[in-house]
DNA sequence: ACAACTTTGTACGAACCGGTTAATTTGCTA
DNA sequence: TAGCAAATTAACCGGTTCGTACAAAGTTGT
């Protein structure tokens, strides 16, 4: 519960830095469990180790707390994806670990996706507010696109298919497996959601993501 | 406004099913656009053609109400997929149609597709109670079984690929392309979501399905 | 005719909930 | 140690919103 003060110096009773933080993290997981309009200031407060009155100090209103989790968000999932060296790897060696990666990623981050899927309810609105998130998911392509440079260069690649329709698949396979995971099991059992389970569809994905980058007369090897 | 009487008497004042069908038409919409938590009962009254005692009337409250607005929701997208004239096609091109008018169906019911975000966020607690939901849902993967059987039985598709999970990769690609569309397009330009941008990422998810289901030798004929 | 069902309308209560007022403490600086 | 800004605490407020009470009347199947 009482954490050191962020700040180097020991003893202090005011501690901003470690405050915003405890907010934000508190405010992170009510907002990914019960959505804007269904998470409540005061079980955030109740649940943080400060008072309701310092989130309005630090952070104005309510859509203001939540526009600063938004970021925070996607500030922590993108820096989970810096460390990735893949510039050594061949190209679809690469690719396949990039896609299984990201698949890896949205998987352990269970709130990011929720937080995505109730700004994607809200239309948006608060990320577009954000400078800073259009800056952090502009770099979010940038391997992919050095592997198909690569790729092409080495005429393994086809030429008609770019780097955001691949990110666009991968993300679209990596972010149902947890978005939908509630719906799809209650309809169809959880089997597809256990260990067994994952690991084929991570194998699935990265066979139709590679095959389809790969050209035809390329894709004699694959299983 | 005033539409005439679902029950086929004309001349009647009274019309219950009519009210019914009124109020979860327009619950479905408030729903969708602002999640249970956001949408308003008032709200809903106001757009409807009756009052807000009607919806207590026939919902209950406003959970009741919801839960029946996900078993409507179920049930229009469920109806609107029996048409679907499957058997007389040859395995492939009734496994490549099936993915076609997935990928276009969701993208034609966006208010489905949220509805159902929406149910995900909640944990599918609602979609539990309802047995209607499970026998809906249980008969929408029937088709993709019936081309699996005839796919194996002639040699072309891979015995170690279920139907479920065919099923899941064509679900994840064609509501990714409805549920993240605007996180997506605000980031990475609305492209993607352009006429031809939406006919090549189809055609991908076609490729990559189709391309997953055949054993790898029979895979040659694909562009 | 009678009972059960359907519809209308208003007003209201009580809890909930986002946001504020006001006062106090803490830490830096001089 | 005085002074001042930043940080913190606790009680409080006013609007919103779900749901109900009450009162009455019209409609339909039997």
């Amino acid at each position: 519960m009482t954490e050191k003060p962020a700040n180097g110096r020991s003893g202090w009773k005011q501690d901003p830095a470690g405050v915003r933080k405890n907010i934000l993290a508190v405010a992170m997981t009510e907002f990914a469990a019960n959505g804007l309009s269904g998470a409540r200031i005061d079980e955030i407060a109740a649940k943080t180790n400060t008072s309701k009155r310092m989130i309005y100090y630090y952070f104005g209103d309510k859509e203001g707390l939540y526009g600063r989790v938004l970021e925070e968000a996607y500030r922590q999932v993108r820096a989970g994806e810096q460390d990735l060296e893949l510039d050594h790897l061949p190209p679809v060696e690469a690719l396949k670990r990039l896609a299984e990666f990201t698949f890896d990623h949205h998987s352990r981050h269970p709130d990011f996706i929720r937080i995505v899927m109730i700004e994607n309810i809200h239309h948006g609105e608060y990320m577009e507010k954000s400078e800073l998130i259009r800056l952090l998911n502009a770099g979010a392509i940038q391997k992919l696109e050095a592997i198909c440079r690569r790729g092409r260069e080495t005429g393994l690649f086809r030429e008609d298919v770019t780097p955001l329709e691949l990110h666009w698949h991968i993300s679209a396979l990596s972010f149902f497996n947890v978005s939908n995971r509630a719906t799809f099991s209650r309809i169809f059992g959880d089997d597809v959601f256990k260990p067994d389970g994952q690991r084929t569809l991570r194998a699935h994905m990265v066979a139709m993501v590679v095959g389809l980058a790969l050209k035809s007369d390329r894709r004699e090897t694959l299983g």
